[in-house]
DNA sequence: CTGAAAGCGCTAACAA
DNA sequence: TTGTTAGCGCTTTCAG
């Protein structure tokens, strides 16, 4: 019923178990006979180590931690298989923890993590988070951090984003260029670093083109989908009606796409629609989906890597390490020109 | 730097390590008044205790493990939302665990949980997937398994399923109704419980309505989208061609459309098609998209709260708890009758 | 009510 | 080359 452990090995043997231990980590120390004889018993009886005892023993629980906001979202999960590859090729385990966007439970997880449950963690901040108390307290008790694509700018350790500010500028400006001169912004938080830098891409490239930022065409948005249908469906009710959309995350979609239909506007002809995201199905919506392409699957990797580096090398300097990886602008039916009538796709070239 | 431990919370407290231990767990062998104050230091010196010490000690390591084949898919992103928050209300942490469809990836993975690194586990076994004495092996060594979804029908454990064969043949049977008379079946595995019940699902509808089945409407489909996409067009160029599809998974949908855009067959008046999805974007698909719309959350739900049954209680009988969650048909315009040149549409309302 | 001590499974310094 | 032994941080008898 119980696993084996190594101490019956060591009896089944007539060996100690320090030799044990010595000979499964394949220890220069130990003759090549008794490495494999241990090594054989140890595979016919199924011996497998409790990790967490050599855990307590000075060494590594091989978990690292991915707190995140979500799982439900394209960019999340895609970076969490850039996470896992790498934890893979270094043994380590991945332990998922959902904020679902309170920073009160980002609190408490972190707070949990300094018990050494994982090693090491890596962190995309919650949309109410605007203070780091409690990242600093984690850092400074010796676990590693590693942000990405959601981090805080005043703590000191490494960061992994991507080019939000010059992608939202360049989306805000292809709208112009298709013709949109009322844009609006949908944002999520007004703390959090990427809503802000691209609401500042945006406001940016509307100052550029000498078009006059409007307030009411600054939407905050909120958690709830039906909520943000709502929310958006009154924005295209307003007198100053938008002609153009930028959203800056992927769960947008959908209310726009529902409240432009509920509001018979045409997309693109009467409004242009551009949206932070990797969704898989942009390309086949009703129109396909302008999006700015995150390089998740990237992000993640190299998030994950550079823990791995600063989990090997001790006083590895984790505040070097920051990387930006731009997205993409891919331009599809929802910001084309096209006539009205004109069946609006994407080419049919998968990516 | 170091997080603090027990002893130095004794030594600051001169009091001895037996006694924090039982005023943290709250024993009614230590006084209210040692209690609040042993609660209050430990607050004070911010004393978390390590998790894995105490798992040594006959207790848990407070983790389970999601084995899954991937994580960027609806059906498992919104289980493992359901998963997290039974375990979050259970005080434990969640591991993912991604096979990638790989048979060995599943096997490694679970040989390594023997070593107790997680309590339990919930699987849902890779499309390879064909012999199970992997999963046997980590049973009888202890450790609890429950199936979500993809399980081992031979493996005498709990698993939560939802109606594959009805919700197949009722989505063969729509199509049916809406006129299709050559429909094609888009399979993911010979060997998958999911896969072959909606194999005959759609089967039993043919045979129900007197339509021969026909062998080269049916189609085992990759891991890779480019390639589904290329076998899709494929079925699409035969002389036989389908006017109906039943796709068994979300992932197909992507190639599915695009090989009907290419072979410019309109959907749904030239080909209609149905797919098991949980995708938010279905109803602003290109057309929308009718889908089977599994339970995902509830199944992750409810598996998870079998774990921890059979985790709190010894002896519980998981053999006893499994449950078939029914999927729900929503009809949408990839399966409507419309004429051409409607734009065919779902309701603008939020589910 | 509080404390001393054993031990969970493993590693590593030190002995032999 | 192998064995002895002392912990890692915590819980839990068993004594006091």
């Amino acid at each position: 019923m119980k696993n084996i452990n190594i101490k019956e090995l060591a009896c089944e043997l007539k060996l100690s178990v320090s030799t044990i231990s010595k000979a499964l980590h394949d220890s220069h120390e130990i003759s090549e006979h008794t490495k494999r004889r241990v090594q054989e018993t140890a595979a016919r009886l199924n011996y497998v180590p409790n990790p967490y005892a050599s855990s307590l023993r000075g060494r590594k629980s091989k978990n690292i931690g991915v707190v995140i906001p979500e799982v439900a979202d394209s960019f999340f999960s895609l970076a969490i298989n850039g996470i896992e590859s790498v934890a893979k090729e270094n043994g380590y385990h991945v332990l998922i923890c959902l904020t679902h966007e309170s920073f009160e439970n980002e609190k408490t997880i972190l707070k949990e993590f300094q018990g050494r449950r994982v090693d090491g963690v890596l962190l995309s901040v919650s949309r109410e988070t605007s203070k780091s108390d409690h990242i600093n307290e984690l850092i400074s008790n010796g676990v590693p951090v590693v942000f990405f694509d959601r981090v805080c700018d005043e703590v000191q350790t490494a960061k992994i984003t991507t080019d939000d500010f010059e992608s939202s500028y360049k989306a805000t400006e292809h709208l112009i260029h298709q013709g949109c001169d009322k844009i609006a912004f949908l944002g999520i938080s007004k703390t959090l670093s990427i809503s802000n830098k691209r609401l500042e891409g945006y406001l940016k490239a509307l100052k550029e083109y000498k078009i006059k930022a409007d307030r009411k065409h600054i939407l905050l948005c909120t958690d709830d989908t039906k909520q943000n249908y709502l929310l958006i469906k009154k924005l295209l009710q307003q007198v100053n009606s938008p002609n153009g959309i930028v959203a800056s995350v992927e769960k947008l979609t959908t209310p726009v796409y529902k409240a432009c239909v509920s509001m018979k506007l045409k997309i693109p002809e009467d409004i242009k629609v551009v949206c932070f995201s990797n969704l898989e199905t942009a390309s086949i919506l009703s129109p396909s989906l302008t999006t700015i392409t995150q390089p998740a699957f990237e992000m993640g990797r190299s998030a994950a890597k550079l823990l791995f580096k600063a989990l090997q090398k001790t006083n590895f300097n984790l505040n070097e390490g920051s990387l930006v990886i731009p997205s993409a602008l891919v331009v599809r039916g929802s910001t084309s020109k096209a006539k009205k009538g004109m069946p609006v796709f994407s080419k049919p070239v998968l990516q």
